[in-house]
This record gives C-alpha cells, sequence and structure tokens, in this order.
DNA sequence: GTTTGTGAATGAGTTCACAGCA
DNA sequence: TGCTGTGAACTCATTCACAAAC
C-alpha cells in the first residue's frame, strides 16, 4: 500500500469526521452526497471537504457528487479502517474502566482487545468481558492479539514508562491520556488528550 | 476585569500547559523560569512561550526570566482559574461515571459538584460523594451550586437537547464528549472531545 | 443548472532576528 | 553575557474562483 501522503492533521481529522457523516442514519438509502452536504454535517465547508479528498484523489463526479459507499469505503481506506484493529488498554482505574466499557468505540470499529495493570490488586478482575492482566504480559499479548494501538489510562508518574514498555511491544500508534510531555520514541506516534486541560481551556473564555 | 483579547485556540491551550508546567514538582523551589524552560517542559519553542505571554502583557525580566510564583498567579488569571469553577455533569453511564470519579480534576481546580441523568433507574444510585440526580433538577441545581461549566457524557441521539438544557440554565461553558456536530446557542463556547475519532485519526498513520 | 478539482489569493499562526534591559 | 518583547519574514492552511464534467 502507498505511504499517506502528508497533510495537516486537522485534516486528518476532518476525514474522520467525513467518514462518521456517511455512516449517519441521515444518509442511509441515499446514493450520492456532494461535498455541500458533507460539509453542513460536518460543520466545514464545501472546499475544505474537496480540498480534502483531493489530496487522496478524484472521488466524485462533477454535477453528481460522491457516490456514498464508494467515498466511504475510499475514506476507511484512507484511514486504515478497512480492518478492524484491535487495542489495547494500559491502566484499569477510573477512566480505563470506562475505556473498556466505552461503547463508542466497538460502533466505529474498534476493540478493546486487552486490559492491562501494574497493581496486583485489579489484575484478575473482571471489566464487562475482559479480565485485566498483569502489564508485565504485554508484549506477549500484543504479538499474539495482533493489536496496532495501545492506549494509556495511567497516572502522569507511570506514563513515559509505558510509552516505552509499548514501543518496545512493537506498537506504532497510541493514544494517551495522561497530563504531562512524552518523549516518543522513533516510529511511535503519540496522541494525547489532557481532560483537565479541555476544562482549563473552555475557562478562558468565560466572563468576568 | 478586561475581556480576554481573542487569540488562536491553540495559543490557549498552550497557555494551559504553560500553567501546569509551573505546577509540577520539578519547578519547586526555584524563584524564576526562562521561557527556554518552560517551552522544553511543554514541548514548544522559546519564542512560542514568549508570543504568547506577550498577548497580555510583560511578565518577564531580561536577563532574569519570569518570576514563577508571579507567572503562574498572571496565568491562573487569565486561564480564569483563579477561583474554584464548579462543574455539573449530565450522563452518568460508564464514561459519565468515570469522569465523576475521575482525580485529575480536583488536581486540577474542577470541582464536579453534580451528576444528573434522565434514566430512572440511575437517579438516586450514588457516585463517590455524589448523588445522581433527575436532568429536571439541573436549572435549579446549576443556579444553587453557582456552576459555570458543563460536561456533557451521553449518547449523540440526546447530545443537542443537553447542549440546550445547559444553555438554558445559564452556563456559558460545556465540553461535549458525545461525537457529532452540535447546534451551538448564541453566547456558549462548546468544545467537543470525540474518543472514537482521536483512535481514528492515529490509525492514519500507521503502515500497510 | 449543478458540482467537482485545483491553481491562485488570502489569511492566520509560527519562527526569525534583533533592539533593549538586567 | 543572558533573556525578554516584538515587528518583520515566512510557512502553511483555508478560501476563492473558475474551467471542465455531468
Amino acid at each position: 500500500m502507498s505511504p499517506n501522503p502528508v497533510i495537516p492533521d486537522t485534516a486528518v481529522t476532518r476525514l474522520a469526521t467525513y467518514l462518521r457523516v456517511l455512516s449517519e442514519r441521515q444518509v442511509e438509502g441515499r446514493l450520492h452526497v456532494s461535498s455541500a452536504f458533507i460539509g453542513a454535517a460536518a460543520g466545514v465547508s464545501p472546499d475544505q471537504v474537496r480540498k480534502d479528498l483531493s489530496h487522496f484523489g478524484e472521488f466524485g463526479r462533477p454535477g453528481v457528487g460522491y457516490d456514498l459507499e464508494q467515498l466511504r469505503y475510499h475514506l476507511a481506506r484512507i484511514l486504515r479502517l478497512d480492518r478492524v484493529r484491535p487495542a489495547v488498554l494500559v491502566g484499569a482505574g477510573s477512566l480505563g474502566s470506562a475505556l473498556a466499557r466505552y461503547t463508542g468505540f466497538p460502533q466505529r470499529g474498534f476493540r478493546i482487545a486487552a486490559v492491562f495493570d501494574i497493581d496486583p490488586q485489579r489484575v484478575g478482575t473482571k471489566l464487562g468481558e475482559l479480565t485485566v492482566e498483569h502489564v508485565d504480559c504485554l508484549s506477549r499479548r500484543v504479538a499474539e492479539l495482533g493489536a496496532s494501538i495501545g492506549i494509556i489510562a495511567v497516572p502522569r508518574w507511570a506514563c513515559q514508562s509505558v510509552v516505552e514498555q509499548l514501543a518496545a511491544a512493537g506498537l506504532q500508534a497510541i493514544l494517551n491520556f495522561a497530563p504531562g510531555k512524552v518523549d516518543v520514541p522513533e516510529g511511535v506516534n503519540v496522541r494525547s488528550v489532557d481532560l483537565a486541560r479541555e476544562l482549563e481551556c473552555l475557562a478562558y473564555y468565560l466572563p468576568g
């Protein structure tokens, strides 16, 4: 497969949004969608939609729009979502437990295949369908499961170590919920979500 | 208080990061910090740090740097974090429960003061210190608690309605975890975090 | 008439570079 | 010498505008 072109990260985020739009009830039964339609549903301009798609080829027909199923297929392929990608979760605290149970992931094609923790008290406990495993098993289990994505829901002090363990296990994509800067191993892509910081940013726009 | 200037949203995010850096163990005991130090800890260039701060005044001294305590005070004031801001949470499902228990919020000065749900089965149950209340009480409770921020952890279908209820209750800042586009009432700031989309974006950078 | 794809123009944000102060 | 604050230069993303296709 040809490597994906370098495009703005904001554009990647929008592509994921377009894919979601194409999977909504609203479009069921439709054969074609226009860039204007997608844009309206995604909250961006039609120009932006066309520009984003144009990085990857010509998917539409002038005067008609985009073939719904075909565009969905192409977006899934572009985002590497044409196969189920098992993910492993490290950290079975309150946030980790919620992520393991979160119904939003399966709906969007992600399966949390295993959960790990370092606390012996948590190892062996059930989390929905899954049993919490010790983090020492990480490397072996990643290989067994063919996991390609890691999710980190541990306290800040443990984060750097977990990133390195996930990288050593061969994972190249990590979603991190621990705040703070992480040194990212070569060839690994880490995306961080700092929940408290989101609240802090909101506060900026408050009056008084 | 003078209204905050219009600056890039990315800059607001960075300011929040600087504030976190200044609150870390690493800086304890220090009297001054340089833009280079802050930048290294936050993962941005020293220039960027100075530019971001320059929107709000001159806080540093050439040849010396920034007075640690003073800069922390100013950043907290800029981000409107100089007082505790009670938040209300709507949705007591798996994600909502985790957010209610999440220790990362109190550490950063946010207190979840009440939790609401529409499901009678959930109303009355305990979530840590809090008891889940019916969403009909939202408006009254927001006023009682003096809450200024709302957090939405409900399914997508309920999201728009909850946004409107929170807006009607007088809240002007909302952190939304439901995917999908929301129509934002005038004067309200909604910030959305789509957890599944984060995974989708990561997948783009995977090989093969 | 409608809608795509894309080069050109615009605009926003970051980096540079340096004057000025400690 | 070390570090800040800031206008100028630059880079990069978005918007515009239009030719070509349906």
